[in-house]
DNA sequence: CCTACCGATCGGTAGG
DNA sequence: CCTACCGATCGGTAGG
């Protein structure tokens, strides 16, 4: 009956979303239309919260009608956690990516550093900003999956965190130390304005100087 | 027609609010309805979001009729301004006089920090993480206020990561260490519960430990 | 995916 | 500060 309503791949196409093929629009031709319901939603919950943000808003900015995104989620809370679910498979990938490479633990934080900016900070990256800050909206029974994905998130950092620390780049590595690091870095999201000021290079940079001694 | 409508000291009863007193409630003996409206609404804006939470909610929860609360505030946003304001000027106050004390450089930065985690995230203490998580929801021309406030508090933090840089405690102390070293604290307001693992003292002194050489 | 719609809720107000 | 209320909007659904 109910069948994981998100791929877990955002690269393969929705199976359930391609039963009945609409016509496309000229938004879109390809007709993914799942895929600009998530990214929409992203910006608006985003610019406007998700209370503030109204199904309309989404239908509208896709050229549907009010009642066309229930076709593609069953309601707006599912569409809150395909948001976050998007952001955390990407910025996963990224993350995991990076922790496998050969780099020294300087070089390393750097990279992570930049990864991780680009993904909370770039324009159109607005899946993890939802996830951090309108956590609270997502349904208990939602949060179990995006949880999981988080956790190995935060593991990766705490990885990275162990590693500085044996280099001797770091005081500290424990749970606390993380939080504080990561707090900076998504609270980045609150103050920083894409093309203005810093670019994401200035910023990783300054960023690694001011954690990282020596 | 419209003087302020938020007194700026906090101790001192409003004005307006007292022009028609109403018999007071069980909930409140003093009768300072205006005051309670702001102390629920701060907690319920942090729990629930400005958008998730209905005037009816505010008003329920001082012993209100769903009406009432507009005969103190002219609408919903001036409330949340009133939130915002009561937090700023309080902790500002908290704060200016610490930094006019005789500490050391690292003292002073100890009693600013653990003050600051005190404003974020003591039990009762939801006027600062609404400021915070809820700036979105307040209108340009109430921002003006809060952002005056707010300037200065920012400015105490600035002399102190000078005075810090001055002793050698830190490597960097421009706009961006500034704002990497209180988005680390204010995003604690996101994952620290009260009650729960570290106290307030544990996680000042671990912050200060994180950021500070030697 | 659209049309047409519903029940519930919301911010706010008039008048006392 | 309450009573009584309004117009607008919202999430969601039935049926095609």
């Amino acid at each position: 009956m109910s069948t994981p309503p998100f791929p877990h791949t955002p690269t393969k196409a929705p199976k359930r979303a391609a039963r009945k093929r609409p016509l496309a629009t000229v938004a879109d031709a390809d007709g993914n239309r799942r895929a600009d319901l998530i990214r929409v939603s992203a910006r608006l919950f985003r610019e406007k919260g998700f209370d503030g943000t109204t199904i309309r808003d989404i239908a509208a900015e896709v050229g549907m009608r009010s009642g066309s995104p229930f076709y593609h989620f069953k309601n707006k809370q599912e569409i809150l956690a395909a948001v976050m679910e998007e952001g955390l498979v990407a910025g996963l990938e990224a993350t995991e990516k990076i922790m496998a490479s050969a780099q020294s633990p300087r070089e390393k934080f750097r990279t992570l550093v930049r990864s991780h900016l680009e993904t909370v900070l770039a324009e159109g990256h607005d899946f993890i900003p939802v996830l951090l800050y309108e956590w609270r909206s997502l349904p208990p029974d939602l949060q179990a999956r995006i949880i999981e994905l988080k956790d190995r998130y935060d593991l990766q950092w705490q990885h990275m965190l162990n590693q500085l620390k044996q280099a001797k780049l770091i005081r500290n590595d424990g749970k606390v130390a993380r939080l504080l690091l990561l707090g900076a870095i998504n609270y980045s999201a609150q103050w920083y304005k894409p093309g203005k000021g810093l670019s994401l290079d200035q910023l990783a940079d300054q960023t690694v100087e001011f954690f990282l001694s020596n």
